[in-house]
DNA sequence: GCAAAAGTGTTTACATTACACCCATGG
DNA sequence: CCATGGGTGTAATGTAAACACTTTTGC
């Protein structure tokens, strides 16, 4: 059965782009790289793939190991192996983006870790080929948004109308018209309105909204357009 | 420099999802497998990536060695990478699709290698998880298509409305509406119509045509919505 | 002349856009 | 009382879907 013996094998890495939304903006979970080279300098969270997980599982123990949750959205971006990517070695990468709302996380444990939520606006610079790999992922999670309603993954549990439209201004960079974008949203009948109101954002103060009882992302795919 | 020592290393290999049209069918290019496991079943064209090469570099050379084509037209679909998806050892794969005019082809070539052009709806049976990477990759086209009008990487340098109408049929397996596929299309501006006429699908014949010049694959994303 | 592909025109329904305007309330 | 975010209504425009209809020509 060994076949496959002549060829060479490589190092193998998943890179997370981890994606939260906190005060009008798109942030991104950093952390400063623990060992050479270019230890101390920012980076994606990532970690080698072992020989018996898939890069799935992968991802999503990175993701375990950094914010103490499971079973995060997760989506996968796409191989990144230039030969020169990684000055310390041949590393193929294959980038994924999760989803989370930030208050989520295991706060201590992204503190121990060093970690650091950056708004997506004013990234710093991070190592290697990891800006690369942020665009694509943001690229990404804009045609995911524009089919399918995402907010499940980023909000809390219950949010406004006005923050939904902010997320989506914060993900496409531009400023949907208020009015129209809530019609649209309402008309898909998937979030029902809460009784209770927000108070913080205005002084009139918006209703809650949260999704519909069992939806899952599947149901949410392909019911809008942006 | 050497932190990475202590984990595993992979095999990593890109599987190759060869699409072409002809006789109003999209067809793959699949071959026997020459060596262990699995020998003489169909296969993707496939191979292993080398150290100093990026995984689109590795798979244009598949393509290469099984066509005789340089710069193929290539999308990356994404890792697959279940631990006992290749029952010959641990490997990673990663699938690309690839659109290439049937007639470029270097015919000997594919012919001495025993491959064969199948008709999507009509495949054999496949080594591995060899079935689910083509899905992945037509769900990919499809999305491909219906933002960006293909057809330049698919059909003959001048081809009529009714070949590339006939092509969005095959690609998304359903019929659109003759009148209305055509008026979306030439609504576009990108294709211009030739003085010739090709009279081999019709008595009346149909004009042929050409995309305008200086027309990139980038210059046609985003131009449509299927 | 007729079948069949090529090509055009029209009607209807629906979605998107821009924007005007009212509401509620804390300071 | 007014600035501000919350929320509704509407008219204009654009796009998509359905389908009837005309043209051309080999057999």
């Amino acid at each position: 059965m060994d076949n496959y013996i002549k060829h060479n094998k490589q190092y193998v890495a998943v890179d997370c782009v981890i994606f939260s939304y906190e005060d009008q903006e798109l942030k991104l979970l950093l952390y400063p790289r623990g060992f050479e080279p270019s230890i101390g300098s920012w980076s994606l969270m990532g970690g080698f793939v072992k020989e018996d997980e898939s890069l799935e599982n992968a991802a999503q123990q990175v993701l375990f190991n950094t914010t103490g949750l499971k079973n995060i959205y997760l989506e996968q971006i796409g191989g990144f192996s230039n030969p020169d990517r990684d000055p310390g070695g041949r590393v193929i990468s294959i980038g994924f983006y999760a989803l989370m709302p930030i208050e989520d996380q295991n706060k201590e444990l992204v503190r121990n870790s060093g970690a650091h939520w950056w708004p997506i606006q004013k990234l710093p610079h991070l190592i290697f080929d990891h800006k690369e790999i942020i665009d694509a992922a943001l690229i990404k999670l804009q045609q995911k948004s524009s089919i399918s309603l995402i907010g499940k993954e980023l909000l809390p549990e219950a949010f406004t109308l006005t923050q939904l439209h902010n997320l989506y201004n914060a993900i496409f960079q531009k400023k949907f018209d208020a009015g129209n974008f809530r019609k649209k949203i309402l008309s898909l009948n998937v979030l029902k309105k809460l009784p209770k109101k927000d108070t913080s954002g205005s002084k009139r103060g918006a209703f809650y909204y949260t999704f519909i009882d069992n939806i899952e992302h599947n149901n949410l795919d392909r019911i809008i357009k942006f």
